[in-house]
DNA sequence: GAATTTCTCTGACTAACGTCAGAGAATGGG
DNA sequence: CCCATTCTCTGACGTTAGTCAGAGAAATTC
């Protein structure tokens, strides 16, 4: 069909366009491999192991860009409170070096951005967006991780923040619902979370409420990774997996103020139900049977 | 400017998602280099010195590249006209291999389409297009070349074919305009040739017609290249040598059919005048003071 | 507290990528 | 016919990228 032609050529325009482009501009005068190491340490440094994930590194290899990147004064690592890890950030001058690779990024912008008038920019730009918001969907991984992991955290930290700001009466994690990651954990519960690229932009969590029922609790999804569906493969991944604990009901509960929530749980096949709980921010009640 | 912002992200999504990807299936079993190599000579065969500048390649690089494809039975190669240069063409065996290679390009973008739904996958793809369409816009050159070359004479060919196919009454070069290729080159002229992503989509001619006027002749843009401003561009570029040749007016002659072009040569500012040739397949004949 | 696992580092290696200088053949211009 | 140019090929070389096996330190599990 005319569409994987249609993406072939694309493949092959941006990844001469770009891609080459990308590379060139980005490494300048130092190895790609030290270019993107530099980028993925980032202002805020990193754990190794973390690099070595994102990166898809071997270990040695990742060491030796390391030493390499030492020995230049752009990167100084101390240990982690896990004296196992090594955590490592960049030195003033590793944060220049990733000023000027960002500089360069920005060039590479502006020159693709140069030759066309400005309605071709306007339309470039969104369609770029577009491609990067439906590529960021087509790569959505959802995986179980502990409620109390590192990205959970991340992820609950953000929910909680948003709930504040948007409940009539803000919100407090300490009044809402416990929080112990044992409850989402197997076989009483499993606490889901949605990335993509390597980032973790949504979660859910499904607990046991009664026998043969289930809660779903701590659904969100990060502001830019909204209307993708992704909350719906979240649901769905729910359910898949409340079937496999063999729950035949799953309730769930949700603040007024969430109305586009209300709406998924509805088009999911939820209805509303009385109040089955005494959570005080919960304003509306629902339940679906599986 | 938050244009720039989108522009890095896009970058780092298609360079991680697609590049990687890009990367990784086509060269499964296969040094990249050789792949790409594969790639570029295509089922028409190619010449070595284009195959060298268009993946800018090292003369001595190519060389083994090639004479490694040619030990595993991949490409045969014999002379050229000009026995100086060499040209290459797949064997059967090389063009399985450029089959299995857009095989797993294929892959590829059914990698990205299938978690999609219907309504993302249109989406995705115009926007695909959308940005395969600007960046070659974007990555426009013009520059002059003989017009008796190997790429001025494609474009001719396909211009003819166009021409043929859009007159009421056919077209036969031989009828046409005389066509040799000094009248194009300096100083009686100029042959111009517009380019993107090393691919030939355009040309535009400007020779003498009288002392200080000029004379713009085969004005072509190919079909997938329009709607990009390719014209407007080749126009810009003639006009700017017509100034080198001290040309105080430009004319130039088209047929009734041909109305997109009328309507450039319109809003560029020339103005229609009699009859001032006996060009057979001309109707309309235009006049600018530069 | 012993065994296992996790994590980093080192050494040894291979393949791929890329550059440079120069030789040799063919061509084109004067 | 000579000279400059174009084009390909070869040899020699250096860097980058990536893999594999194993050692040693710290943490976790039993």
């Amino acid at each position: 069909m005319g569409r994987i032609e249609d993406l072939r050529r694309f493949n092959r325009t941006v990844s001469t366009r770009i891609g080459v482009l990308h590379d060139r501009f980005l490494g300048r005068d130092r190895p790609l491999g030290e270019a993107r190491l530099i980028y993925e340490i980032g202002e805020a440094g990193a754990e190794l192991r973390d690099l070595r994930a994102r990166l898809e590194l071997d270990s040695g290899y990742l060491s030796r860009l390391l030493r390499s990147l030492e020995k230049q004064g752009l990167v100084a690592g101390g240990a982690a409170e896990d004296a196992r890890v090594r955590r490592v950030a960049l030195t003033p001058a590793g944060l220049a070096e990733l000023a000027e690779l960002d500089r360069r990024s920005d060039d590479l912008a502006q020159s693709l951005l140069a030759p066309l008038d400005e309605k071709q920019r306007a339309k470039l730009v969104a369609a770029m967006n577009e491609v990067t918001h439906l590529l960021a969907a087509s790569s959505l991984t959802i995986e179980a991780a502990p409620a109390d992991s590192g990205d959970a955290k991340a992820c609950l930290a953000s929910y909680y923040a948003e709930l504040q700001s948007r409940f009539d009466a803000g919100y407090d994690p300490a009044k809402g619902a416990p929080t112990d990651a044992a409850q989402f954990a197997p076989p009483r519960g499993i606490f889901l979370l949605a990335r993509t690229l390597g980032r973790t932009i949504g979660c859910a969590a499904l607990r046991t409420w009664a026998p043969r029922v289930g809660e779903v609790k701590r659904v969100w999804v990060s502001k830019e990774a909204r209307g993708l569906g992704v909350a719906r493969r979240l649901m769905d991944a729910v359910e898949t997996h409340a079937r496999g604990f063999c729950f035949k009901t799953l309730r769930l509960d949700t603040n007024r103020t969430l109305t586009e929530a209300q709406a998924l749980y509805r088009s999911l096949g939820y209805r509303e139900i009385a109040r089955y709980n005494d959570e005080r921010y919960a304003d509306h009640w629902f339940e679906k049977r599986l």
